[in-house]
RNA sequence: GGGCUCGUAGUGAAGAGGCCUAUCACGCCUCCCUGUCACGGAGGAGAUCGCCGGUUCGAAUCCGGUCGGGCCCGCCA
């Protein structure tokens, strides 16, 4: 039976059989000390028999082998234990020399990521590179149990589209059995009309967008957080759930994975009990007050602005997520809800954290009438098969609802307090990149 | 789409008109080494300096083009 490397404590005195890959060799002579990888971790083996050291001649670091040996109580091993008297069986021989250390992790300079991405494979061998993907993997689980415990239904939507969703991003075009189609840049419209169903729903999945952007934040697919509530009797509601959740997840996260966000070189999390919201006019006017550079007839935050806002809050409100809240109407959708209160702003709000827009938080127009009212000023077709069933819904009832599209890659970004969304992206989709 | 930058062994870097027959580190190969864990020591292989053209007595180095990256802005969320 295979023992895994995080166990092998428990077997001390025993034999037991090892499998994995061949990660780091130390030939001192007599005795050579080897690294055996598998999916918990590393065990150390240590090797006197001058035929099984010669099993390794020629094979190079990712051979595939198993090891049977007495696994020993030793201090001086790294986890205090080591397999000795060891007997190696090679499964898979590599004899080529990998272009890239797997011990070492590779640069993260923005000049080395096309060397990072063309040598992912390889490249996630390293315990390092590793711990990225699996705090990712941490996030999403604990964003799941979290919407899942507040009574959200996790659901899946096609991506496969007959029109436009949002009339916002660049689409990718296809070809549909001779009709055109497009990749869905967001499930907008679809979580809208499953609200009529089951009022609290959420997906993670990809988005398209065909943007020609070539910046640290943006990639052509995206992994997408999408969230929509039903009978909120107000914005705040939707803006503190998705404010909590992010608070939440990320003390657990914190938490759970202390040691290997130390070891990233993380940034310390702070953050508060809610998270602080500043209207948009508001940050246009601090900010311009602060640097003298004049944002105020700005529809949208700059990225200078977003960065300089987050400093403010983590200084003033002690948290490192904030809220810019009423973006002013000139930059609504045609599904978002005017602010009753203040018809010059929209209810919709923006969640940055350390410097980012990781989130946008609206209410949506729920009356049919209002919003085929707001469809034709946009100019929109709403026979379009792309809004007609949206419409359908909302003709036969959907309650005041709000969420969320939040952007699952630049939150593990900032997690971790890495450089760009690309690295918190397994294998990225950029304009110059379609491969890995 | 606009601007700015960078391409040197497998990887990461140095060299900025002649000192380059291109330097260093890691990796790789051979040998030595019984407690390594960034092992150590001795030796070795590996680069027509992205590509094309130009300037010059002479180009990795300067200029133009081209291809491929990166960063910022815009677009976008």
């Amino acid at each position: 039976m295979r023992i895994l490397s995080s166990d092998l404590k428990d077997h001390i005195g025993k034999t037991v059989h090892i499998e994995g890959w061949l990660h780091k060799k130390r030939l001192l002579g007599g005795l050579t000390f080897i690294n055996v990888r598998d999916r918990r971790g590393l065990i150390q083996v240590v090797i006197q028999d001058k035929d099984e050291v010669e099993k390794l001649r020629g094979l190079q670091i990712g051979t595939v082998l198993t090891v049977d040996g007495k696994v020993v109580d030793e201090p001086r091993a790294p986890g205090g234990a080591e397999l000795h008297d060891a007997k190696l069986e090679v499964l898979v021989p590599v004899t080529d020399e990998p272009p890239i250390e797997i011990d070492k992790p590779l640069s993260h300079k923005p000049d080395n990521l096309d060397t990072l991405f063309e040598y992912r494979g390889l490249g996630l061998r390293n315990l390092q590179e590793q711990k990225v993907f699996k705090i990712r993997a941490s996030l999403l689980r604990n964003i799941r149990e979290y919407l899942t415990e507040h009574d959200f239904v996790e659901i899946q939507t096609p991506k496969l589209l007959a029109g436009a969703t949002e009339g916002g991003a660049e689409v990718f075009k296809l070809d549909y059995f001779g009709q055109e189609a497009t990749l869905a840049q967001s499930p907008q419209l679809y979580k809208q009309m499953l609200v009529g169903a089951f009022e609290r729903v959420f997906e993670i999945a990809p988005a398209f967008r065909a943007e020609p952007s070539a910046t640290t934040r943006h990639m052509s697919e995206v992994m997408m957080l999408d969230i929509e509530m039903g009978f909120i009797r107000d914005h705040g509601e939707v803006l503190d759930l998705v404010g909590d959740m992010t608070i939440s997840v990320l003390k657990k996260v914190y938490k759970e994975h202390a040691h290997d966000l130390k070891s990233l070189n993380a940034p310390e999390l702070v953050v508060a009990d809610k998270v602080p919201k500043i209207p948009v006019a508001e940050i246009h006017e601090l900010y311009t007050k602060a640097t003298g550079n004049d944002t105020t007839a700005e529809k949208d935050l700059t990225p200078d602005e977003e960065r300089w806002i987050c400093d403010y809050a983590k200084k003033k409100f002690g948290s490192e997520l904030v809220y810019a809240t009423d973006f002013p109407i000139e930059a609504m959708k045609f599904y978002h809800r005017v602010n009753p209160d203040d018809p010059k702003t929209v209810l919709w709000g923006d969640l940055l954290f350390r410097g980012l827009e990781i989130a946008t938080v609206p209410m949506r127009e729920n009356h049919h009438d209002q919003l085929v009212k707001q469809m034709k000023q946009a100019g929109m077709d709403v026979n379009h098969p792309g809004y007609k069933y949206f419409l359908q819904a909302m003709k036969y009832g959907l309650p005041p609802h709000g969420g969320c599209g939040y952007g699952v890659d630049r939150l593990v970004e900032k997690t971790i307090g890495l450089g760009n969304v690309k690295e918190a992206t397994l294998f990225p989709r950029d304009i110059n990149r379609l491969a890995p």
